[in-house]
DNA sequence: TTGCGACCTTAACATAGGTTGCGCGGTGCG
DNA sequence: CGCACCGCGCAACCTATGTTAAGGTCGCAA
């Protein structure tokens, strides 16, 4: 058994790079410093950056959740990634000259906006720090790759109960969970266009997941009823979200007692 | 119009960095110095690296295809990316400590192993360098983001038709197209195993495919009959490959006379 | 030569999931 | 107040794609 609560109740930025490393006191202003540069407020529904724009900034979320989408010519939209609050959304965007896809706010959504030279300034000097946001940064296309395995290989059933799993374990990560609770503020449309469903089927398969007594969800909170049995309904393994310490999303340590949850 | 053949007809990692950047002499000595470091062959259908394994080494296609797949617990598998002469499997890799997928080669296939030292040394010396490979790394989460779309928003037809056209437009940005021809090794159980179908409506799509007067496959290479209509079936858009000038891909130019093709 | 294993094709049939359409309750707003 | 719109549920029906099974070709090894 580890000790319960790590250095920094309050940003999950922070408890999720922990979970990786351990950051010294310096490494640790230096990333707080990232994270409260620039703040910028979004209302949900609203766009963040948009397909053919020239990428400027690194944006980290610092409450609320967003969205990678994108249209197919005839409108078809998909989602194609979450940002969960301590999110970076790509480290290294700069790099390229024009976006090709839109960053939406899900909810009412505040982000931070790092300049490049400020970026480079502070991993310049936080080397530990760099290493841990390229694990981070690898760790989200791990999870790429999953819903890869999503769309491809599993049954509506599994890709819902997969998509509730991931969350749940990536809040977890970032110190946003209450025992099996956590904040669930996506719509059934939205969970259509991550999972490739038609909103129709969507409901339906929530219908089932429920009746199977796996979880709930009421006035945009989740709560598992059985988390074991849902990651084995949804062929889960956590291995992609290389959680550095073994095991460790399954202890009831996991949730934290001191994570603000909506409602 | 510009001219026709950059400055390295015979090296693909080299050809597609410079649609990037213009690279200096020296630059351009250092990447063909990671091109050729410590080769090692496969036979098709070997692995390369297998899920669980501490990743060493970067990886580079030198010649043949290989692909990143993955089991679901029953035995199902995605392929969840192709690696093409010329591309990196992954820059960042020994951040992690864990492989959560299984790298695997195609066809015959030669990659170079780049240790972490030789990459750090030849990167830091060569910051121009250094930014061509972030921006092909970008790429390669661009076009992973771009199966996610084909996954979950796009019919049969249209998945099978988008692989053929990306191929094809990789393949020629590595300068490994013949005109409207290029090697294409793939078999229909692969092409089943990329885009989520069974090999059964493989065939079936292939087929009306072929009756469209789209493509012809034959002994292993692909040529394209007609490739606005293969782009405009399939909802191609290429910007997601962001081959930095502007209608590159489209030009006549951007076949080379000079890469190899077997058969 | 024979046999075997990849790979592809076709056909008949089964089903997961899409589509259309309606109803209902909340809620934000003119 | 009333209206519009969103999120959700439900039912009837439809279709793209999966499944099973069989046969054909090729290359290759015993």
């Amino acid at each position: 058994m580890r000790a319960a609560a790590p250095s920094s109740p309050l940003n999950p930025f922070l408890r999720k790079l922990e979970n990786y490393t351990r950051l010294s006191a310096e490494d640790r202003s230096a990333a707080v410093r990232l994270w409260s540069e620039r703040p910028q407020r979004f209302r949900a529904k609203d766009d963040v950056v948009r397909e053919g724009e020239d990428p400027r900034v690194v944006r980290l979320v610092i409450e609320g959740w967003a969205c990678r989408y994108k249209y197919l010519e005839d409108g078809r939209r998909q989602v194609l990634g979450l940002f969960l609050p301590g999110d970076i959304c790509d480290l290294n965007v700069f790099v390229l000259r024009e976006m090709d896809h839109f960053i939406g706010a899900v909810t009412p959504l505040t982000m931070a906006q790092i300049s490049r030279e400020l970026f480079e300034e502070v991993t310049l000097a936080h080397p530990r720090l760099l290493q841990a946001l390229w694990w981070d940064s690898l760790v989200g296309t791990a999870i790429q790759r999953e819903w890869l395995m999503n769309l491809g290989s599993r049954t509506a059933f599994e890709r819902i109960t997969h998509l509730l799993c991931e969350v749940f374990l990536r809040l977890s990560a970032a110190g946003r969970t209450r025992g099996l609770s956590c904040e669930f503020p996506l719509t059934q449309t939205m969970i259509a266009d991550i999972t490739g469903l038609s909103t129709v089927h969507v409901s339906r398969t929530f219908q089932a997941v429920r009746d199977e007594g796996l979880v709930e969800i009421r006035e945009r909170v989740m709560t598992i009823r059985d988390l074991d049995a849902l990651q084995v309904a949804s062929l889960f393994s956590a291995n992609y979200l290389h959680l550095g310490r073994e095991g460790r999303h399954l202890d009831a340590n996991c949730s934290s007692e001191d994570g603000p949850l909506p409602g």
